[in-house]
DNA sequence: TTAATATGTAGTTTGCTTGAACAAATGCAG
DNA sequence: CTGCATTTGTTCAAGCAAACTACATATTAA
C-alpha cells in the first residue's frame, strides 16, 4: 500500500507538470492558487521542471491586473510523446508535444489490414523518419498506442483487435524492442474519451462516458470521479456489445441484439445508397436526405442508442455523454428523440445531471489520446524519468544511487 | 487541486489507521512492510493514533518466528459509528466498532413503512437508549444510514425510495439535527458492496460488483479500482433497471423488460405457492421443490441474471461479482447454467477475469457498510476529526489555527 | 549458553515546505 | 508625471516529518 516519504516534492512536481499540461501555458499565481502551496515552493518547483527541459517560462502575455504581472509557465514543445493509431486501412503515427499539441501526423495507408509485424515496421519506419527531421533539442518520452481492440493492462497484449485481424498479439513488446522507447497501448475508445477530458468538451468534467461510432463498430470509454474506467485488466468501457433488444442481427462477436449489431455505419450507408463514405460526407448526405427509408433507419438506429444510453446512465451516472463519430451524426438529426427515448430508459434522477455533446477534438483525437498514454509516466514523477534517456519506470536501486550522490556533494 | 504540505502526516495517519480498521489486529512489523515506511516512522504514527484513542497496542500474541516478537496494534473498540437501515417494515439501528465489528444491533419493526419523520425519530429514540448503555470512554464518531434507494451525494438528501414512499426527503439533515451527530447516507445495495469488499468475499479484490435480490429488487454496488463507483450524483451502480428484453413485465420505475421486472423474488415465491419466506427459508424451499414450473421459473430467471451480468462484465470488466439476496439463490442452484448465459453474453477476455459468488457477510452487512460510510471521514484524517467532538470535515480556519497555536506554543 | 534474527527505541540528519522581509512591476488617482 | 496600493518574484532562516544509525531487547535455533 502507498504512502508518503520525500515523495512529497514528486507529487507536487507532478501536480504542477500537470497543470502546466493541460492548460498549455498557465501563469504562475495561478499556479499558487490552484495548488495552495507556497509562492517560494511554485518557484522552486518551476525552476526545477525548468531545469529538465520540462516546461519554459517567459515574463509576458498576462492578463492586465493590478500588481506585477505574473510570470508564464509554458509546456516545453522539446519534449514530445509518439502516438501510434493502426487502423484497418492505414497505419497513423504523431509527435505530440506535452501540452497536447500536434505537431506532426503522419498517415500510412495500408491495401489489407496490416499484420503485427507490419504495423511495428511501418511505425518504426516512419518514428527513424520523423527522429532525423527533428531538432536535436526535442525529446521523446515514450510511444502510446491507440489500438481498435481490447488491450490487456497489466502485460501490454492486444488481446482482441476483431477488424485488424489480431489476437494474443505482444504489440507493445515489439515496438519497445524495436524502437527502444518505452511503449504502452490501450483501447482507441478509452484513450479518445481521456483525450475529449483533458483537452476537449470534457474539460473539467469527472464522470463522463464517450461513444464513437465508427466503421468497425461502436466503442466506448468511461472517466469515473476524473479516473479512467479500467476494470480488472483495462477492458472496461465496451458498451457496444449491451444487449438492446431479445433477438435481431448478430455482431461482430457474434451475438444477436447487441447495441453493435442494431446500430451501424453500413446500414446507414446501405439505406442512402452510398458505398462508402467518411463521417463528414455520411453526416451531410443523412441531413440532405428525404426519404422515408432513411428517416426510419435513423429513428430505429436513435432508439436503440437511447436503449444503451439508458442503460450506461443507470450503471454509470455519468454527467456528460460525448457522441463520436456516426453516433454524434444522428444525435445531430433529432436529439429530441434521443432524448425521449433515453428519459424513458433511464431513472430520471440520473438522466437529470446528464447532458449530451459531441467530441470537440477532430482528427487529432486519437493522437492527443495515445499521447497522454505515453505522457502519464512523466507526468506522474517528471524528476524521476526525466533523469533516464529511456523514461522506463524507474527502479528504486538507481534513485537511491542518484539521491546519495546529491547528498555526498553537499 | 490537492498536493501536500504537512499533509504527509494526514496521509501516514490515515493509511495505517486504514489498515488497522480492515485488519482488526494487526502487528506493527507488518505495518512497516505494508506501507514501506521505516520502523521509526511507524512507532511515531501508531503512537500518535494510541493518543488519539483510536488504536490499543499489546505485546501478546504474534506468529512464532525468529526474531523479537512484534507488538500488535489493534482497533480502539470505544471508537464506534451508529449504523442505521430504515426497511419497509423496521428500522434497524447498530453500533459498530473501528475493525467492523457489531457491537449492538436492535431492529425496531413497524406495522407500515415508516415515514422520515418516523425513521427519524425511532432512530433517534434507540440511539439515546445506546447512550445510555454506553461505557463513558466510548466516542461515536458519526451515523452512516443505509437507504433502500437512490441518494445525492452532494447534499445527502434521499432523491427516491420507492419502497418506503420517500421523495426528496431530507433524512440526513433532520437526523444530523436531531441526534447532534455527523450524519451521512448512501444507497444500500453501494454500501454493502463496499462491506463485502472491506471485510467481506470481496477482500483484496478491486474491481466488483455486488448484487443484491431482496423483496423489493435488486439493488447494486459496483467497486472500481478499489473505490466505490458513485458517478456524479452517487447513483451508479442501479443494474436492476437494466434492460434485459425487448418487451415483458413492468419494473418498479414503471419500464417493461428490465432485470428487476422480470427476476423477482414473488415470481419465485409464486411458483412456490409460498406467501411468505425469508431469504433462506426461500431458498430451502427451491432447492426442495421438484415441480418442473419451479424449475422453469428459476431457468428463466437464471437467463435473464446471465443477460443483466453479461453487460456489467463488458461495461465494467470486474474480477468478482457477489450475489446476495435470492440472486446467490438463483446461482446456488445451478451455477453452471448462469455461466453458460454470461459467456455467452460477455467478451470472452473480460468473462475469463470473472469469479461469481455469494456474500460472505450474513445480517450485519448493511450495518458495517453503513458504519464505513460515518468512519470515512476519520479514516481520511485520523487526527483532524479526533480533535473535535463532532467530528464534521474541518474547515481550513479551525485547522489553521490549531497549527499556528501549535506553533506558538513551542 | 550462544549465535542469529528481527523488532523497538533514541538521537541525529536530511530534505521540503513555509513564512517574513524585501525588491520589482503594474494600475490608478491626483 | 508622481506617489500609492497591489500583486508577484526572490532570498534566507526556520520548522517539521521521515530516514538513518546505533543500540537495546526478545525470541528461535544450535
Amino acid at each position: 500500500m502507498g504512502n508518503n516519504l520525500d515523495s512529497v516534492r514528486q507529487h507536487n512536481l507532478s501536480t504542477i507538470l500537470t497543470l502546466v499540461h493541460h492548460a498549455g501555458s498557465i501563469p504562475r499565481a495561478q499556479l499558487t492558487r490552484r495548488t495552495g502551496l507556497n509562492r517560494s515552493t511554485i518557484a522552486a518547483l518551476v525552476g526545477e521542471l525548468v531545469d529538465l527541459r520540462l516546461v519554459t517560462e517567459s515574463s509576458g502575455e498576462t492578463t492586465s491586473q493590478v500588481g506585477r504581472p505574473s510570470s508564464v509557465v509554458q509546456t516545453n514543445p522539446d519534449t514530445v510523446a509518439i502516438a501510434v493509431n493502426p487502423e484497418v486501412d492505414a497505419v497513423t503515427v504523431g509527435v505530440v508535444g506535452l501540452g497536447g499539441v500536434v505537431q506532426n501526423r503522419i498517415r500510412f495507408p495500408t491495401e489489407k489490414p496490416p499484420t503485427v509485424r507490419e504495423a511495428v515496421n511501418i511505425t518504426s519506419a516512419i518514428i527513424a523518419g520523423i527522429q532525423g527531421g527533428l531538432q536535436t533539442e526535442t525529446r521523446i518520452v515514450g510511444i502510446g498506442i491507440a489500438v481498435p481492440g481490447l488491450v490487456c493492462q497489466s502485460n501490454g497484449l492486444v488481446r482482441l483487435a476483431p477488424h485488424l485481424g489480431w489476437k494474443d498479439e505482444p504489440l507493445t513488446e515489439m515496438l519497445a524492442d524495436a524502437t527502444g522507447y518505452p511503449t504502452s497501448a490501450g483501447n482507441d475508445a478509452s484513450l479518445g474519451a481521456r483525450a475529449e477530458r483533458t483537452f476537449g468538451a470534457g474539460r473539467g468534467i469527472d464522470d463522463m462516458i464517450y461513444l464513437n461510432g465508427g466503421a468497425s463498430g461502436v466503442g466506448g470509454g468511461v472517466i469515473s470521479s476524473g479516473v479512467a474506467l479500467g476494470g480488472t485488466s483495462g477492458y472496461a468501457g465496451e458498451l457496444g456489445h449491451t444487449r438492446v433488444r431479445s433477438d435481431g442481427r448478430a455482431d461482430s462477436a457474434g451475438v444477436r441484439g447487441t447495441f453493435e449489431s442494431e446500430v451501424t455505419r453500413l446500414a446507414l450507408l446501405e439505406v442512402l445508397g452510398l458505398s462508402s463514405a467518411d463521417t463528414d460526407e455520411l453526416e451531410q448526405a443523412l441531413f440532405a436526405a428525404k426519404s422515408l427509408a432513411v428517416r426510419s433507419e435513423v429513428n430505429r438506429q436513435l432508439d436503440f442508442l437511447g436503449i444503451a444510453l439508458g442503460g450506461a446512465i443507470n450503471i454509470l451516472n455519468p454527467r456528460l455523454i460525448i457522441l463520436g463519430g456516426f453516433l454524434g451524426s444522428l444525435y445531430a438529426l433529432d436529439p429530441e428523440r434521443l432524448h425521449k427515448v433515453v428519459a424513458h430508459e433511464a431513472l430520471p434522477v440520473s438522466w437529470n445531471d446528464v447532458t449530451i455533446s459531441r467530441p470537440k477534438l477532430g482528427a487529432d483525437l486519437l493522437m492527443v489520446g495515445a499521447a497522454e498514454l505515453a505522457f502519464s509516466p512523466l507526468l506522474a514523477d517528471p524528476a524521476g524519468l526525466s533523469a533516464q534517456k529511456a523514461g522506463r519506470v524507474p527502479d528504486k536501486s538507481s534513485q537511491e544511487s542518484e539521491r546519495t550522490a546529491l547528498n555526498g556533494s553537499r
